[in-house]
DNA sequence: GGTCAACAGATTTTCGAAAATCTATTTGCC
DNA sequence: GGCAAATAGATTTTCGAAAATCTGTTGACC
């Protein structure tokens, strides 16, 4: 019985296909901030009928990634400067609790994860090409794991549900950034404090050191917005606005 | 232009009102925990075609009452001791930081929107009839603002959508406490003292009082679920094992 | 010239049938 | 008798067409 990831992508049912799909490219912009997401479009992009794409966006919506309104459709949710700062702040405190309890709580098993996923993001390259102006998936992918081994041992679903929600949402804006100035922050050095407080049982550091982490990145990710000039549109908010000067250019 | 309520839900496209009412029907136990929910039957129950009701099971899936599983279609979310704790040990660390921000921030407006939800919900009874065992819808309503109002000056949306998401959760379980034992707590006074504590804008205490608010709630509900007779299968967790007492019994 | 209603095109929403998948039972074989 | 494959029934999943709704435009009327 060969099981490769391949076959098993293939036995998935085709919403969940198009969810996994459709949350990769609204996380990595592919799909932009407020752009509206007409079923027909979505349907020839990924080559399924209504009914997958409707589920997949409904699920979307609860996630914060997808905006719905009556009988006017979907659009990838919008961002804003006030957004981006209410995310972070909530990503401070959900994760200081949840990094808490799993140093409190986690065994030789938890910090032998951590360490493995330590180890695999620091050999990778955060960007694709030199100027592709996109992080590398693999990095992003093992970027989200070490984050989550951190929080990993904190023994409540609930918490762990809402830490990776609130880390996929940040990825969006982090996306953004990237786009827009083709700089990426080289912050290994701090995953490995955070790591090597974690390890050390010291809880205070440790969240001192996760909170300074997503603080960098939200000013980085704030200033690099701010002073992008195609896309400090996307913060202006009205889609009416955008579209006009879009059209206009 | 008569807007009047019923207009406003009737003008709900089919799969909102269908997520209003599975919501609700899951929430109040009508639908009890783990039990399947068979598209055929809702069909019927909600007199829908399949794609609405898809779409709501879809969007309860993200807010955790309901489960999936490929090809096998959706139960509501089973329930358990482990579950139950973890979730109320997490609302106390989201309403600790909602409150804060909350009674920090809060203006004037803010105040007597508090003032007025408690009374509002203050004068109304919990439960239904003397004997029926099931909560006050409209009590239900109102407690759930009571709380909300609470922590709606925290100036985060995300903490207070996922402060309602818990929220609704636990209120689960409660109901299925008071549909075994038909007793309720009378918990206006703590209700009034946290409120209190937050117009005062001692936050020390006001979060305290909202944490002891919580654990009692979970000791009754834990105990209630644990001593009641039919209710304490639903605890023991697998579906197979319930559902061979069941047909035994 | 300005305002409002009606219309046409585009889009969303819903349905019911058809295809794919699973589950439980039966049958055949060891 | 016990085990595995085949089968039938039930259920989920997907599609494409039809109905409902919205948006922007045209044209009539004041």
């Amino acid at each position: 019985m060969p099981d490769t990831r391949q076959d098993a992508e293939q036995a998935q049912t085709l919403h969940a296909r198009v969810l996994r799909q459709l949350r990769s490219d609204i996380v990595g912009c592919q799909l932009m901030p407020n752009e509206r997401l007409t079923l027909e479009a979505l349907r020839e992009r990924y080559e399924v009928g209504w009914s997958p794409i409707r589920e997949a966006l409904m699920r979307l919506e609860a996630d914060g990634l997808v905006c719905f309104e009556q009988n006017k459709g979907f659009r990838v949710a919008p961002v804003s400067r006030d957004m981006l700062s209410d995310l972070m702040r909530s990503r401070i405190e959900i994760e200081t609790v949840a990094l808490r309890w799993s140093v409190e709580r986690g065994s030789v098993a938890w910090e032998a994860e951590l360490v493995a996923a330590f180890h695999r993001l620091s050999r990778l390259r955060k960007l694709n090409g030199k100027r592709s102006g996109s992080i590398s998936s693999e990095w992003s992918r093992e970027h989200r794991a070490f984050h989550r081994a951190l929080v990993a041992a904190c023994g409540s679903a609930t918490m762990l549900s809402i830490q990776q929600t609130l880390f996929e949402q940040a990825e969006r804006y982090v996306a953004l950034s990237i786009m827009s100035k083709a700089s990426a922050r080289n912050d290994i050095g701090e995953h490995e404090q955070i790591m090597q407080a974690a390890l050390q049982r010291n809880v205070a550091r440790a969240v001192t050191l996760n909170r300074e982490h997503i603080e960098r990145t939200l000013n980085k990710v704030m200033r690099a917005l701010e002073s992008a000039p195609g896309l400090s549109a996307w913060f202006e908010g009205r889609s009416a606005a955008r579209r006009r000067s879009l059209a206009a250019g």
